[in-house]
DNA sequence: GATCGGCCCTGCCCGC
DNA sequence: TGCGGGCAGGGCCGAT
């Protein structure tokens, strides 16, 4: 369940591996995997032969790789279940393997591998992102992350309390702030003391401000730690696991005692998933949002 | 326009 | 043992 430190994991790794590297052939072993490629397999395939691969960018749980004149991008986003990696061309095919990326150098082929098929590749134009830098036009709608360091700070608190929705709900809301996932969203509002039907307008200003620290702390220890993983969905781009799992102190933790007070974690329905909280640090509000 | 619920998809796990 | 249902959830789309 990839969010914003596992895929800025994985950009980590597949900028070491394949910038500057020229696509030789791309195949697409799986018609839903390039669905978000308006069109067609055959069409992205014929496209990305013979470009150069110039940057590996991230913006919350998207990456994109600029193509040489970087007019364009391959934009990946691994959904719940994808993985890129990086593999020699003897390899066994994985069991999900859902495209390949052969190099003109014959080294180490790129793979996108997808059990959900959740996720997809597609090629964009790259269009402004109003700081003298570029975005896919289709990343373009999503919120900067709490990590860029062009996230400004005020405004988000100024959008999220302007909002008349649960909190959980807006810290999903990837066109307010991006990155953020069912886990990261149960940790943060658990260290902020917040609980998820909070509404967002009568949240304080300062409490939002909280929120926003605990949301990039628990990022940036997911990331010193290789990321969340809870079974081999989630890897970097040589098949490794995170660890940052072994620290999660409210997410899959129902009925374990809450780290801070002792009682147990709940677990309750929320969007059809679930949502976990300590019942005694995360009290309801009087008029919970969902 | 903003909000919110439902759907897509596959494999695992549990209960019968 | 085998089957069926529930669950995991990011993003998109339609209904309100």
């Amino acid at each position: 369940m990839p969010e914003l430190p596992e895929v800025e994991v994985v950009r980590r790794g597949l900028d070491r591996f394949v910038t500057g590297r020229t696509i030789e052939s791309a195949q697409v072993l799986h018609p839903r995997a390039a669905r978000r490629h308006s069109a067609g397999s055959a069409d992205l395939q014929s496209r990305l032969a013979g470009r150069t691969i110039v940057t590996v960018s991230r913006r919350g749980k998207y990456l994109w790789f600029a193509l040489d004149g970087r007019e364009s991008a391959l934009v990946a986003h691994l959904g719940m279940s994808g993985q890129l990696l990086v593999q020699p061309g003897v390899a066994s095919d994985e069991t999900h393997l859902r495209a390949r990326f052969i190099f003109t150098d014959r080294g180490r082929e790129l793979r996108f591998v997808d059990q959900r098929t959740f996720g997809g590749i597609a090629l964009d134009p790259l269009v402004s992102d109003g700081s003298g830098g570029s975005v896919p036009v289709t990343v373009a709608h999503i919120a900067r992350d709490p990590l860029d360091p062009e996230f400004d700070d005020a405004l988000w608190v100024r959008r999220l309390r302007g909002k008349t929705t649960g909190l959980k709900r807006a810290l999903l809301d990837q066109t307010l702030i991006s990155g953020i996932g069912n886990i990261y969203a149960d940790e943060a509002l658990w260290r902020a003391r917040l609980h998820w039907a909070q509404p967002t307008d009568e949240l304080a200003a300062p409490k939002a401000r909280v929120l926003l620290t605990e949301v990039r702390a628990v990022m940036n220890e997911a990331l010193a730690q290789g990321g969340t993983s809870f079974d081999a969905l989630y890897v970097n781009v040589n098949g490794e696991s995170g660890y940052f799992d072994r620290s999660l102190a409210a997410y899959g933790q129902q009925d374990r005692p809450c780290s801070r007070c002792g009682r147990p974690i709940v677990r309750e329905a929320f969007m059809n998933r679930s949502s976990f909280r300590c019942p005694h640090c995360q009290r309801a509000p009087r008029n919970p949002r969902t």
